[in-house]
DNA sequence: GCTTACAGTAAGTTATGACTTACGGAACAG
DNA sequence: CTGTTCCGTAAGTCATAACTTACTGTAAGC
């Protein structure tokens, strides 16, 4: 999560979508040099993101789906909540004003 | 993404999985001042992940699942590729030290 | 009408981290 | 064995943004 949180390194993780690249592969294009890419790339690795494999003298990253799935764990979490709450907050501004409204005496408990 | 790289932006946001809260109760237990709670919650939405409605002289927010439903389509476009790239990193270890390639003429073009 | 509680904004300070240049090490080519 | 290419690391600089204090506005309570 916190390692998404840079916009570069962002764009790092983009660019691994389309297959797996050796770093100096992914700098081109980039506007950073090489080594601040190297550096992205030990973050993301850290974080579980990506996974990298020596091939000769370059070294190849991929998108690691362990730390993909981590994400979409953690995410997952909000969801029912998210929902609860929105569905709450929409009845609650149906009756905003509404002095029409009958059946449901709701008060707040503070 | 970028809202929910800071830490405590994050913190934030997991008080808000147990039910909407005004931003009083939630500065209470965080290791900064209501004015900073203040400040996050406006980066969270204006990043779409929560909305607030006026309670009063509270405000109390809660989270907004669109900001979610996005963040998850976000996260999903990485999938494929994180499985393709998996799975052929797997095959390619199986064979580190099997020396007798093919030969694919492959080169960088610089 | 006056006071109190709650929240957002402004201004200023400070610390974190992103970036660069320079260097060192490892693997193929000749 | 020498040279080249590729990558990671170190040291240092600088900008971004997170945080605090102080102030203003708004809604409720007496």
């Amino acid at each position: 999560m916190a390692a998404l949180g840079d916009p570069t390194r962002r764009r790092v993780f983009e660019r691994l979508k389309s297959g797996p690249q050796a770093v100096g592969a992914l700098a081109v294009g980039l506007p950073v040099s090489r080594p601040a890419v190297s550096q992205h790339l030990k973050v993301l690795k850290q974080a579980g993101l990506v996974s990298d494999r020596p091939e000769g003298t370059r070294r190849v990253y991929y998108i690691d789906p362990r730390g993909l799935g981590a994400l979409h764990a953690w995410l997952d979490q909000f969801w029912g909540q998210a929902l609860v709450a929105f569905q709450a907050e929409a009845e609650a501004e149906a009756k905003t004003d509404a002095g029409t409204d009958t059946d449901s005496g709701e008060e707040e408990t503070s």
